[in-house]
DNA sequence: GGTTTAAAATGATATTTATCATTGTTTTTA
DNA sequence: TAAAAACAATGATAAATATCATTTTAAACC
C-alpha cells in the first residue's frame, strides 16, 4: 500500500486541485505514515502539536476530560478526516485527546506545511474554513441534543449516527467497535444507564422484528 | 454617531489592515446600519441570509429550536461579533435564530462582499478561519459541560461566563438583561430548576458575604 | 482448557431534575 | 392608577438518572 498521502489530502482537504505542482510534491514527500494500534493514544489533551494527522484507515475517538474526571467523547473521526487541525491553525495546545478505536493508519503532515499552504493558497484556506464551519454546525446540534434530550433519545441519536457514518456489516452489526462505556461517553451518561437503554431498545427491536437496524454487538437472546 | 461600520469591521473581522483600499471603501460604502428593538428577531432558523450582521452595540441571543419544542441558546453575541457568518460562508440556510436581548445597533454586510473578500484576500479568510476555530473550541467546552455537569454547576458556569463577558455595573448587577427563562435556555434546564438554583446561590452568597460577585437582578432580601 | 481479567447486565437505592399547580411580585399598558 | 400581562418563586409529586453492589458473560492469556 502506498504510504504517501495524496489520496488522503485530496479527499480530506479537497484542496489539491488548487495546490501548485511544487506545493503538492513538498507535502506528499514529507509524509510520514504511521501505524497506530487499537487503544493507543495519538495525542493527549494539552499537548503541543507539530502537525496534523490524516486518517487513512481505522477510527479515532476525540475526547475531553471534564473537571469531574469523566471523559466526554466529542467526535469520532474516521478515514479521510484530519486530527489536530484546529490546534495547528490557532497555534494552541490541543483541547482534545485522540485515541485509536481500532488499528489505524495515519499520515502526518508537519505544521509548517499547513501554515505555508494557509498563507499562499486561498483555495486551501477556504476549504478548511468550510470544513470548520460544518464542524461548528454539527457542534451546535450536539449542544442542543445534550441540553434538551433525555438519555434514551441521545442513545438513539448516537446509534443512528454510528449506523449512518460507519455502516452495517454482513452480520448486521454496526461496523465499529465501541464498548458500552464509550457509547456512554458519547451520550454523556453513566455506563449503566447506557446499558439499560440499549437493553430496552434490544427488547423493543426484537418485538418489532427490526433488529437488523440497530444491532450493535448485542447478542441475540436464545429464546426468541 | 457614525452609521458606517469601519470600527466594527476592524474589531470584528480584524482584517481591514489587509484589505486593499478599494475593497475597504466598497465594504464600508455598502454598509446599512439598522436599529433593532429589544425582543425583535434579526433572523430566524431556516432563513436564507443574504449578508451578515455586525453588532455595533447591544446583545443578541443565538438559539436553536429542539425537536421537543424547547429553545436552546447556543451563544450570546455582543459588540464586535458577527451574526450569520457561518451560514453565509457555507451558503446554507441558517441553523440558528438571532433575537435582540436589548436595543441593538447592527450593520449589514451583503454576502457578495464577504465572498469577494474570501476569494481575494488570504488574510481576511485566515482571520475568519481563526475566529471559527475559536468558536469550535468553545463549542467543545459547552458540549462537555452539558454532558458531564449538573444543573447547579452549569448555572454557575453560565453566571461566570456572563460576568466575564458583560461585566458588573455600578450597582453590582451583571450588565445584561436575561430572564430566568433565558438563563434556563442557556443552561439547558427547566425554568423552575434554574430559579431554584439561583435562589440557593443567593442564600449561599449572602451567607458568604460575597453577594457582589454574582448579583443578577436578584433583589436583596429585606432582612439581612 | 483453565484461569484471570475485562465487559456487560441487573438490582436496589439515592439524588437530581422535570412537570404541574399555585401564589406572589413586578412591569406594562390602557 | 387599575387592570392585565409577564416574570419570579415555591410546593408537591413524578420521572429520569447516578451511584453502589453484585452477578453473569465474554475475552484474553498463559
Amino acid at each position: 500500500m502506498d504510504s504517501r498521502c495524496e489520496n488522503c489530502i485530496v479527499r480530506e482537504l479537497n484542496a489539491l486541485k488548487a495546490l501548485k505542482k511544487g506545493e503538492l510534491k513538498q507535502i506528499s514527500d514529507s509524509k510520514i505514515s504511521k501505524i497506530i494500534k487499537k487503544g493507543d493514544t495519538i495525542f493527549n489533551e494539552g499537548e503541543k502539536l507539530n502537525g496534523v494527522f490524516c486518517v487513512r484507515s481505522g477510527a479515532s475517538k476525540l475526547s475531553k476530560m471534564s473537571d469531574n474526571g469523566k471523559d466526554q467523547i466529542v467526535k469520532i473521526s474516521t478515514k479521510g478526516e484530519v486530527l489536530g487541525q484546529r490546534s495547528v491553525i490557532t497555534d494552541e495546545i490541543t483541547n482534545l485527546s485522540a485515541v485509536a478505536l481500532n488499528d489505524m493508519e495515519v499520515c502526518y503532515i508537519p505544521k509548517q506545511h499547513i501554515q505555508d499552504s494557509l498563507n499562499k493558497n486561498v483555495e486551501f484556506t477556504k476549504d478548511i474554513l468550510l470544513h470548520m464551519a460544518n464542524d461548528l454546525k454539527f457542534a451546535d446540534d450536539v449542544i442542543v441534543n445534550m441540553a434538551q434530550k433525555n438519555v434514551k433519545q441521545r442513545v438513539a441519536e448516537t446509534l443512528k449516527y454510528l449506523e449512518d457514518n460507519f455502516g452495517i456489516d454482513n452480520d448486521g452489526f454496526i461496523t465499529i467497535t465501541l464498548t458500552r462505556e464509550d457509547i456512554a461517553n458519547v451520550v454523556g451518561t453513566a455506563k449503566e444507564a447506557c446499558i439499560r437503554t440499549l437493553s430496552s431498545f434490544k427488547k423493543k427491536i426484537l418485538f418489532l422484528q427490526m433488529e437488523s437496524v440497530l444491532k450493535l454487538k448485542i447478542k441475540k437472546p436464545s429464546i426468541v
